[in-house]
DNA sequence: ACAATATTTCTATATTTATGGAAATATAGA
DNA sequence: TCTATATTTCCATAAATATAGAAATATTGT
């Protein structure tokens, strides 16, 4: 990832409603919600709810996919964890005793060995 | 963490400038760098690097201490730490599968055995 | 007190972003 | 084709943010 594209994604997110948005759809898993859904979920203005999910759309961070009438959209899971590994490379010098160590979740094998810790 | 500090923290690194500012920190580790330095590094006019560095500490990204005539700043990782939780938390309905689980490193004890599994 | 260094504040200007009502577009069912 | 539903685009206005030169402030050593 590259400074320009990271600044794109966190601008997208860097705004309450995007954030609200952003997170339900983190929530909400790969299937997505439809436009309206969220609206109602947050209370937002459709033309300003349309505003937003543009926003979020053109940076990358969410997809969008027709069905039928409605429009599902929903998180961009890759963008966002290349986004979390760019925040955090290299955290410390290198030590990596002050932040999350994401490169430890960077592949599956590594996330499954993560959660059997955990579990 | 709630979602108005998150925009808070995130509107702080949403620019090209401070986001490769706040880079530099995190990579620095808990000493930081003088302001100077960071100016130096990244080719960034002062009065700029000043109105950029002013922004990332009143959003509690960064933190400042004065070592005689040097302002040396250095990255707050825990503020760090709780905007990426907060941004991935509940990911995929719960099951966890598509983002990288930061609450597996939410605690040292956890962080540790993240780690014991990755060396 | 003076000079040198480090950093911030002041200032004006330029640019980007957010808001939501009203109208337009798109899809599907009767 | 008519109607209802889902979503977007258009628009004007309001507000927030970024830039960097010049001047001001703070600290240290002489």
């Amino acid at each position: 990832m590259e400074n320009k594209l990271a600044v794109q994604l966190l601008s997208s997110i860097a705004q309450e409603a995007r954030l609200d948005i952003f997170r339900l759809l983190v929530q909400a898993g790969s299937e997505g919600l439809a436009a309206g859904a969220i609206g109602e979920t947050l209370k937002i203005p459709l033309s300003t709810l349309s505003f937003h999910l543009k926003g979020l759309s053109v940076a990358g961070l969410i997809n969008a996919r027709q069905v039928s009438r409605f429009i599902y959209y929903s998180a961009n899971y890759e963008a966002m964890n290349g986004l979390l590994v760019y925040l955090t490379e290299n955290c410390c010098a290198g030590q990596q005793a002050c932040c999350p160590d994401l490169s430890c979740n960077a592949t599956d094998n590594e996330i499954k060995s993560c959660k059997e810790i955990k579990s």
